[in-house]
DNA sequence: AACTAATAGAGAATTTATTCTCGATATTTA
DNA sequence: TAAATATCGAGAATAAATTCTCTATTAGTT
């Protein structure tokens, strides 16, 4: 077993560091845009990098992380890449999902392009609102929220997305996991608490947003002071 | 000059870590939950910790950013971390901004509770669908593409929220640019190429769904071995 | 007043992530 | 064919983030 595999095992065992998975998607768009747009059929760390603005030794261990192997002088087969990317991160696979909340956010994420790359499909959207109910929005139903549970549970759907309003958020959550959700992805900007073997990955727009204020504070003061400090 | 103020120098000088200041939403949003529910007026890094399930020092550390200090056994006054927070993030000041593309995902974020918290501030949205225009959406009113520019510069906004779909996002960057955009929060899943000075955060769904994917993968590739990998 | 328990704050230790350096290899060019 | 060059892959070095350890301080308790 080389060292290769032994990275590529453990990546699998430990799962690949949280930044190297928020990498990827940024690898994959660029080379599936490569793909359509020019002709070429390899790259190289070097190009990713600079197209990207990243190191090229950090893309080389993220994409040793997936698994694929380059060569000198040339680099890595798109195609292969491309595939090796959604097999690491499941994309390769269709994963049906309901959301909750058919808000102007669910809406949103509804006719989200793109998700269907991902593997991700969502199968219907569920509002407490009668008035959103009975609507089809971009091929899907939206259901009353009464009928989520049986559903879910019905259709085998172990996913989850939350598009509600902050404080029908844990509500929103406990019906998923009743449904039997494996993971819920959540857009309330609340803490939802749910049992130890769900997973739950938050969409939190406040954190964004903290990274960029401070960004501006800073470059506010700094202009206020005339240039004199400098970063 | 003590150590605190030495901190709290270079926290300003080189700006927090990311980490950091994504975590002090979460931290913010709990204490000021905690002085509407409950009447108490201190709290500790440990209850903090336990609540958001962090680790006690971590979350010292973060505070000790901000430059509030604490009292041995007794912790943090609320308000005075709150306002610390606020006064750390920018958040104390309003920061006016425009958003471009006026669909759900905009209108989502212009009826977006809180974002008044954070001292946020959309004033007005932009699209190029005349039937999307000349509406009023949450007290804002939606105007012609055109007329951003102009505006922009006359009303010194600084600030920029792109949310039209992926292959319109340069345009868009584009105008906000020519406005005097100092910052720029795209949520179009494209990269946009902007001058050295001007700020962008890219609020990408596909990299907070790829986390979310490979959780799920390892979670079914788990569960298929019986449990027989542990991680 | 002494004792106990809880906590902040400082600094060290550890872990994790990024960047640098070098050798091996493949492609292209002279 | 030989030389030059670009690249991968491995490992070391560095930097950043997290966690641990200890001390001093404060509030409450006996």
């Amino acid at each position: 077993m080389d060292k290769t595999t032994v990275k590529v095992t453990r990546s699998i065992l430990k799962g690949a560091p949280e930044p190297t998975l928020r990498r990827l998607p940024l690898y994959y768009r660029l080379l599936k845009q490569l793909r359509e747009t020019t002709g070429r059929t390899g790259i190289s760390c070097t190009v990713i990098g600079s197209e990207l603005k990243l190191d090229a030794t950090q893309v080389r261990k993220d994409i040793e992380m997936t698994g694929t192997v380059g060569r000198p002088k040339v680099g890595y087969e798109i195609n292969e890449l491309i595939s090796a990317i959604e097999r690491f991160l499941g994309w390769d696979k269709i994963t049906e999902a309901f959301l909750v909340g058919a808000g102007n956010l669910g809406e949103a994420l509804m006719g989200y392009p793109g998700f269907t790359d991902c593997g991700l499909s969502i199968v219907a959207a569920f509002d407490v609102d009668p008035n959103k109910c009975h609507r089809v929005i971009h091929g899907k139903h939206v259901r009353h929220i009464s009928k989520l549970t049986g559903l879910m549970r019905r259709m085998r759907v172990q996913f989850g997305i939350i598009t509600v309003p902050g404080e029908h958020a844990q509500q929103a959550a406990d019906l998923l996991v009743e449904g039997g959700a494996m993971a819920i992805w959540n857009f309330a900007p609340v803490k939802i608490h749910v049992p130890e073997n769900v997973i739950v990955t938050n969409e939190d727009l406040y954190c964004s947003l903290a990274v960029l204020s401070q960004k501006m504070t800073r470059r506010l003061a700094e202009t206020r002071s005339k240039g004199a400090v400098k970063s």
